[in-house]
DNA sequence: TGAACATATGAACACTTATTCATATTACAT
DNA sequence: ATGTAATATGAATAAGTGTTCATATGTTCA
């Protein structure tokens, strides 16, 4: 080897976070990484929606939009309001739209 | 039914990006999604540091980093210098950090 | 040239994940 | 009560992913 490894490895630890949260943050992008939910949440920048209007919208099954709000539910990144029967989900977090604009801006270089 | 879908279907998809962009989006957000990537990136934070480096740094075998650094790599998050027999690698992007931080605000609410 | 080292890569495997189908649950209307 | 509609969920399946092992490639040095 032709550099000090030791004293790299000592400085490349320094900052680096606890598995902890390296898993937490490796979960909450997980959230980011699928397409539909993505359109999920695309769909609930405009208004909060209930999950049959968000399934015509995006062309889907009532059982995938499900299966995926749960996900997004899970990750505090949607809350529901219940009326009724039906569901109507909006966004949780602020920052989404700040999250999707900087992976836009990465992708669009 | 109890509300009108057809116009909130309309409006859903009003400024719903185009597959193409949903997609890329999520292959973007999907090399944040993995623990071991996500220290490669922190470590990278540090300093450019060779593949062994990073290996020895994240105690993980040489070949798991390849891989990784393979699709870091393809993102365009990461760049190569090669010198001799090594490849040092280094953050690409500017807005890696930025990104970390949106992650970690969000999961320490 | 040959040995040693650093990195890259293909194949195999175990594991995870998204979707679908079928069905359960809940709320409402008649 | 019964039927209908909206949503949730479990099981099954197919596709995708991360790691490991083995090995190839490329570089340096003797």
């Amino acid at each position: 080897m032709s550099h000090d490894h030791e004293k790299i490895v000592k400085a490349t630890l320094k900052n680096m976070p606890d598995m902890d949260t390296i898993f937490d943050l490796a979960d909450f992008f997980k959230v980011f990484s699928d397409s539909t939910r993505i359109r999920i949440m695309c769909a609930l920048f405009e208004q909060e929606l209930s999950v049959c209007c968000i399934a015509e919208s995006l062309n889907m099954e009532q059982s995938t939009i499900s299966h995926q709000l749960r996900i997004l539910r899970r990750e505090n990144l949607v809350k529901v309001r219940k009326d009724g029967k039906q569901s109507y989900y909006s966004l949780a977090d602020d920052h989404i739209k700040l999250i999707f604009e900087m992976g836009l801006e990465h992708i669009t270089e």
